[in-house]
This record gives structure tokens, sequence and C-alpha cells, in this order.
DNA sequence: AGCACGCCGACT
DNA sequence: GTCGGCGTGCTC
């Protein structure tokens, strides 16, 4: 009888593809293993083994694999019935999942290979000009790629030629399979087996005598080996002789040593010392036995605890008594707090058995964190990790923890599956019957109210460490400071005051600065006009640092106007209010302390961040002028100052969410001043002092904030109240987009009626010269969200069978 | 998503 | 006359 399998193909298909094996390869293939199988005219695709099964299809012939990459399952069960979950409740294809899931080390496609045809001789006058370069070229390289052929023809469309010459049978094509993903070898010495014997040593030496260098490296060797009495890599050898590596290498050709390798982990941890954990206070210890309660009854708990009030201690403890049951934990944060002071933190206690997983990690060290928890080895059984963490292979999960658990950052949105990597990891602990705890000094309104409706376990940590005072949170009415001229640039006179007070008493200043949306961009005082990007609507915004113009949706870039392109005048202004203009004004006002910088710009490459943190913590940096990125994590002894220079860019930001993350982000600033025993201050510049926010921010009044926000989304029917998709559609054609959201939209009111909304252009109408409408679709409580999706579904089967609609892209979006 | 097939404009 | 543009349809 014959044997198949489903497998899933990394594509946005919504179907698992059939093909056929051997007797022999069904009793070796398991869900979960991947095989190489053809796809397609002629490509080759990384498959994951979803069912095996003898029944044959019936509308068509099942292709045959082409080969079975793994011995054992990569993925396990768990997990498969994780990407079940995401697929269908991020209405996404497990094709997506697959792709956002696996290191892309894992997943291998395969490459056309072009070689002669040394079968059959060519006339090579018979060859067109680009047939005959690349017939050429394979006399020199016995193989090309496609991408090598386009660049030696310099055009992107090769495929014509090679079909050309095929049929005159000059050259023969294949499609070859890599394995991306080869294990790190280094390279050892040691001394050829010959010359064991102490007799062969001492004829070697005198050999050598001539061959002074060479003579060196060897004795070197003896000295190493004899001192670490452990194998010598090739790369100490050469750094201790300051012999290059030609000269090892001759002593290898001559066979007097002998080099080897050896399989070694890429990220490895060097320092082994593993501190205690902290004993907790009062405080700590009651909060500790709170979670423990709650979890006796609750599978998720909300613990609120204040910046500064110790929740790591907490954390700490938890992961303790999970690891002694000899189960993994899962650490989740949100990426920019990941580079911090929190994980040496943690690597401090636990040492060894943390692992780190991360985008700014390699494809090859992603797959070795993943083998890792794989085999649940020693290595991996507490993972710290961004979203993506949560698509480990986990065996053995017993608590997750996700901390900052409030933060936007956790929520995926390009590409599919846009998932939220909290609400994955309370489903991917219930498949474990693990417990998550999330934290958050500022929780986010979806979980206190899941706390509120005991549907998650809740516990509070209101104190903060060692008895240190919450800052003085102060509001400056800018408005009024412009009217009696208090104003210097960007900066009120109470902001400079305060700058002064404390750079005099030796401490530090952070200015804060939203950059979201509100960058410099350059307007012509003459006309007015402003330069705007060609693909996006939006105006291009001055980067000083390359003089250039830039759109930060699109990447398109030009060297800064020096006259206006409409008029010609050279009276150009730079307006906004970017950290760039910030750091100026600084520098200008305070020109003997030292000021920089902690934006996207300059914390790019793996070091960027860490070297400006350093040098804050070594105080080489008077005052910070940074975005969101200064409210991760960050734990500073001696800044005593927090500037926010406006709060109104942020609270009027048109999101339905902008208050709730304003008063989360002024809070989390907020929490950098003042560690110590001293009382931090905190200056908010504002134009509106009045805005109840800002009223709730100065209190630190949480609740107000909570009950006042939870009204507005109840009046205006947004999450959590009711829960929301937001379908995207995209076309370079405005009639076209404006027609396809029409019909959507309305086919959408058939089912749903006044909850739905739209279509309506977003803000920013066009992006990389896609023209976008929005629909948003307001669901109850009470509705049933898989009935809803059905629906939905359905309707967006029969749009993309309209044939003029189907070359818009359709982006569906759940809990946006 | 890729990739092939198929039908219309700007070049030798 | 061809080269190459991208609309349309399919992938086990």
């Amino acid at each position: 009888m014959p044997n198949f399998i489903d497998v899933i193909i990394p594509v946005p298909l919504q179907k698992l593809f059939t093909y056929s094996i051997t007797e022999s390869e069904s009793s070796f293939l398991q869900k979960g293993m991947r095989v190489a199988v053809p796809f397609g005219k002629s490509k080759i695709f990384t498959g994951i083994v979803f069912n095996i099964h003898k029944q044959a299809p019936v509308a068509y012939e099942a292709k045959e694999i082409h080969q079975i990459l793994d011995n054992k399952p990569i993925v396990n069960n768990k997990q498969l019935e994780l990407w079940q979950w995401l697929s269908a409740y991020y209405m996404c294809t497990l094709g997506d999942v697959m792709r956002a899931a696996l290191p892309s080390g894992f997943i291998l496609e395969s490459e056309t290979v072009i070689t002669k045809n040394n079968a059959k001789s060519i006339d090579e006058s018979h060859l067109k000009d680009d047939e005959f370069l690349i017939y050429e070229a394979l006399h020199h390289q016995s193989s090309l790629k496609i991408h090598d052929i386009s660049n030696i023809l310099d055009k992107k469309n090769v495929l014509p030629v090679i079909k050309t010459l095929i049929e005159k049978e000059a050259i023969i094509v294949k499609e070859e399979v890599y394995e991306k993903y080869k294990p790190k070898l280094v390279r050892y010495v040691k001394l050829h087996t010959n010359y064991k014997t102490e007799k062969a040593l001492k004829e070697l030496l005198e050999d050598l005598g001539r061959a002074h260098k060479q003579k060196e490296v060897v004795l070197t060797l003896f000295s190493i080996s004899a001192k670490t009495k452990k194998p010598v890599k090739i790369s100490d050898l050469s750094n201790q002789t300051e012999a290059s590596s030609a000269i090892v290498k001759a002593l290898i050709d001559k066979g007097i040593l002998e080099e080897y390798f050896i399989q070694t982990d890429r990220i490895q941890y060097t320092d082994s010392e593993n501190e205690d954990s902290k004993k907790l206070n009062h405080y700590q210890k009651n909060a500790l036995n709170e979670i423990n309660t709650a979890f006796k009854t609750h599978p998720v708990c909300l613990l609120h605890g204040v910046t500064s009030s110790g929740k790591t201690e907490v954390y700490v403890k938890l992961i303790e008594a999970v690891l002694s049951k000899q189960k993994q934990v899962l650490y989740l944060l949100p990426e920019i707090a990941l580079t911090t002071q929190l994980v040496s933190r943690l690597q401090d206690y636990f040492g060894e058995q943390v692992a780190i997983y991360h985008s700014k990690y390699s494809s090859h060290e992603r797959i070795e964190v993943w083998n890792n928890v794989l085999r649940n080895s020693e290595k991996a059984r507490i993972v710290i990790g961004a979203r993506s963490s949560v698509f480990l292979p986990f065996n053995n999960l017993g608590l997750i923890i996700v901390d900052e658990e409030h933060e936007q950052s956790f929520k995926q949105f390009e590409p599919a599956p846009r998932y939220h990597a909290r609400d994955t990891a309370i489903v991917l602990a219930n498949t474990h019957q693990a417990k998550t705890l999330l934290g958050s000094a500022t929780p986010s309104l979806e979980s206190y109210n899941n706390a509120n409706l005991n549907k998650y376990g809740f516990v509070e940590l209101m104190y903060r460490y060692n008895d240190v005072l919450m800052p003085d949170i102060e509001l400056v009415d800018i408005k009024d400071k412009l009217k009696k001229k208090r104003m210097k640039g960007r900066f009120s006179d109470r902001l400079i005051e305060e700058i002064t007070e404390t750079l005099k008493n030796g401490q530090q200043v952070i200015l804060f600065q939203n950059r979201r949306g509100f960058s410099p961009i350059i307007e012509c005082k003459t006309c007015g006009n402003a330069p705007q990007c060609p693909n996006c609507d939006v105006s291009l915004t001055y980067h000083q640092y390359r003089n250039q113009l830039r759109c930060h949706y699109c990447g398109y870039n030009m060297l800064m106007l020096q006259d206006c392109m409409a008029c010609g005048s050279q009276d150009l202004e730079s307006k906004g209010f970017g950290t760039e203009q910030i750091e100026e004004e600084v520098k200008l006002l305070f020109p003997d302390y030292k000021v920089a910088r902690m934006d996207l710009d300059t914390t790019r490459g793996k070091y960027g961040y860490e070297k400006i943190i350093t040098a804050l913590e070594q105080q080489e940096i008077d005052i910070l002028v940074g975005t969101q990125m200064l409210t991760k994590g960050l734990d500073f002894r001696n800044v005593n100052l927090v500037g926010i220079m406006n709060a109104d860019n942020m609270l009027n930001f048109p999101d339905f969410r902008a208050h709730e993350r304003s008063f989360q982000l002024m809070l989390q600033v907020a929490g950098r001043a003042g560690r110590t025993k001293e009382r931090g201050k905190v200056l908010i510049q504002t134009y509106n002092p009045y805005h109840t926010i800002l009223q709730q921010v100065s209190t630190n009044n949480y609740k107000a904030m909570y009950n006042e926000q939870m009204n507005e989304r109840y009046n205006y029917k947004y999450p959590p109240i009711y829960k929301q998709i937001k379908i995207t559609l995209k076309h370079n054609d405005y009639s076209r987009v404006e027609m396809a959201s029409t019909w959507y939209a309305k086919s959408l009111r058939t089912v749903f009626g006044d909850y739905v909304l739209g279509p309506e252009s977003p803000p920013i109408a066009r992006i990389r010269n896609q023209f976008h409408k929005n629909i948003l679709i307001k669901i109850p409580k009470k509705q049933s969200l898989s009935k809803t999706k059905e629906a939905i579904n359905k309707i967006n089967n029969s749009f993309q069978s309209v044939k003029d609609f189907r070359s818009v892209r359709v982006i569906l979006n759940v809990d946006n």
C-alpha cells in the first residue's frame, strides 16, 4: 500500500501538500521532521512533515519527496499544535507560521546550478552574445548559479538565455540544496603521531635547526600544551609565536603538525561563578507568596509592580523553583530591553543555563539555541528572548515570564503571522500546563481588565526597593512660558534651571524626545513648500549627520537641498523636533558638559547600544538625549533628572491606544530618575498641562488612568471591551483600492452591520507607492470569534475571485 | 510568494 | 520584425 505525507511548505497558501513516500521512508519519518520536496516547475523547498498516512490524493498524482533532512523531529507536537492555533487565530497560513517560527537556517531552498554539457561540443559561433558570455564563463568556472549569471550579463531576467542554452544542449541545469547551517569547527593542532617518540622528536628539532621560525612554533606548541594540558587552538598558537598562519601551514604540509577540528557552540558564556539570588524584602516575599497562591487557581497572573520595586528578584525566585523541578523557563522581553543589564544579571544568577534568543543573533546562533532547547540541554533551561522565542521547541516548560507586558512591540505587524507574543505565550504555556506571569509597572488595559475580571490572578508590588521615593513629577506649561518669553529654543527656564542644578551636583540628566512622526522637516520660508517623499504621502525628514533628507517609511533618501524645489528660494527652515535638534541645543546651552544621543541612528551596529549605556554608567556622559529606547530596563544610579521635551506629540497621536501608551511611556521614563536614596525629579513640558493623562502621570495614578481609558474604550467600542480585526487593502492604483475596499466593506456589512467601520484612508494614505484603505470590524464579547473569522474568510475568498480585485493586497490583522 | 505562460508597446 | 513589460493562473 502506498504511503504519503502531508507537508507544510513556507509559502502563503492555505493548504498542506501531499507527497508520496516509500515504505522505508514511512517507517523512518516522523511528524516534525524536515523534508526537501519538489514544488512547482523546478524548485525544491523545505517542508515540515505534518501527517503520515496512506490516503492517496484523488485529484492529482502526488510527487515523490526529494530527500529527508533530519534524523529526529526538529519541531515537536506541542509546537505544531501552537502553529495551528496561530494560523487560525491570526488568520494566516501554516506556511506563514513556519517561516516565522523556524530560524532561517532550517529552511533550505534549492538553487539552480548551471554546468557545461561536456557530452556535446558546441560551435561557439552559433551562440548569441549573452549565450557566448555564459558559455565562455563556464570554461573558467565549472559551475554557475543564477545569481552569478545575472552579474555576468548585468541584468536580472536571465532565464530566457538559460533556456535557449539548454535547447542548444550547451549546458545542463540542476537544482542543488545546501544545508545552510554548519556547526562551527575550531582548528586545533597537535604534533604528528610520527614524532611521539623522544628519538623522533629529537631528530625533528635537529632537522628544523635552521628553520628558526618553524622550530619556535613547535617549541611554543609544547609549552602551551604543557601549561594548559588542553588541546591547542591554531589561533592561539599563531598568536603566541607571532608566526604567520603560513608557517603553521607549512608545518602541517610537512606532516610535522597535524590539524584537527572540534565542534563548538558559537555562543559561549565564560563567567562560571554563579551568584546566590538575593534575599527578598518583606514586600517582595509577600508578592512571591501571593503569586504562588494565584497560580494554584489561575494559569496566568499579572504582577503590577512599580519601577524599582524589585520585580526581577521575585522572578528569580520563581525561576529557581521551576528549575529545581527540571523544567524549562521562558523569559520574554521586548527586543530593545534585551541588550541590557537585566540579561547579565540573570546570567550572574543562573550562569550557563541561560540562553538568549533574539533578532540580532545570527541564524547559526539561533539554530544552536533551538537545538539546545529541543534536547532540553542544560545550556538552555532558561531562555531569555524577544517575541519570536515563543516558537522555540520547548518540551517541558514550567513557567513563562512576560516582562514589560504592556509593550506594544510584542505584537508583530509585518509580515504575517501578526501575532501578539504575550497572548501566544499564554496559549503556549497552556499546552505545557505551565504558568504565565505577566509583569509591568504600567499594565496594558487588556491585562489589567483580565485581572479585574478574575481571569488572571493579580498581585501588586507598590513599594520601591530600599524605600526610594517615587520621583517628583512637575508639569511645565510651555504655552505660558512662550507667552512670557521664558523659552530658549525648546527649553523652558524651569528645565534649564533643573538641568543646571543637577549637573552642578555631579549628577546626570536624561532628556526624552518621542520622535515618532515628529522628526524635523524642511520648509521653505518663502513659499511654504516642504519636500515630499516621491513614494509615500509624507514629508521627508532632515538627518543632520549625513546631511540627507530621508523617508521613514520607505527609506528613500536624497542629499539636503540647497534651495527650494518649488520656488528656488534659499531661505529654508528646519521645523520640528527631533533628537538631533535637541542635542544641538543642549550643546549650546551647556557647552561644558558631555552630551550624547541615543536613537535608531546612533545605536546601529551590534554593540552601538551597549557603548552608549556603558558610557553613561561610567559617567562619561552628563546629558543623554534619546527616544523610546531610554525607557527599557536600564538602571542608572546617578541619573537624577529626566526631562520630557514635549508630551503633546505622543498624546495627539492618531491611535486609540495613544493615551494609554503616553501614560506608560512617561511613567517608564520617569522611572529612570532617582533610583538611589535621593528623590529624582521629572519635568514634563507640555502645551496642555490640564490634560487628564498628564495629571494622572504626575500623580502616578494608574487606576484613574485605567478607569477613564476603559470608559473611552467602552464608548468608542475599542479593545479590550470589543475585539477588533483590521483589514488593510493596498494597491498602487488609487481608484482600484477605493472600489475594492468599498466592495469589501459592503460585503462585511451584510454580515456584521454597524460593527464594520470604513473604508477609510489612513493618515498616511500612500506608502511605497501603494495606496492604503482600512476597514475595521468590531466584535462584541458575546459574538463567536471563530464564526466571525469564518465569515471574514468567506468574504475574503469571494473577494479574491473578482478579477479586478485580485491584484489588491489584503492584510488581515487580528487584535491590532 | 515564485514562476511560467501569454499577449501588447518601443527598439534594431 | 524581436525584446521585454506584467496580467493570470498554478503549485501536491
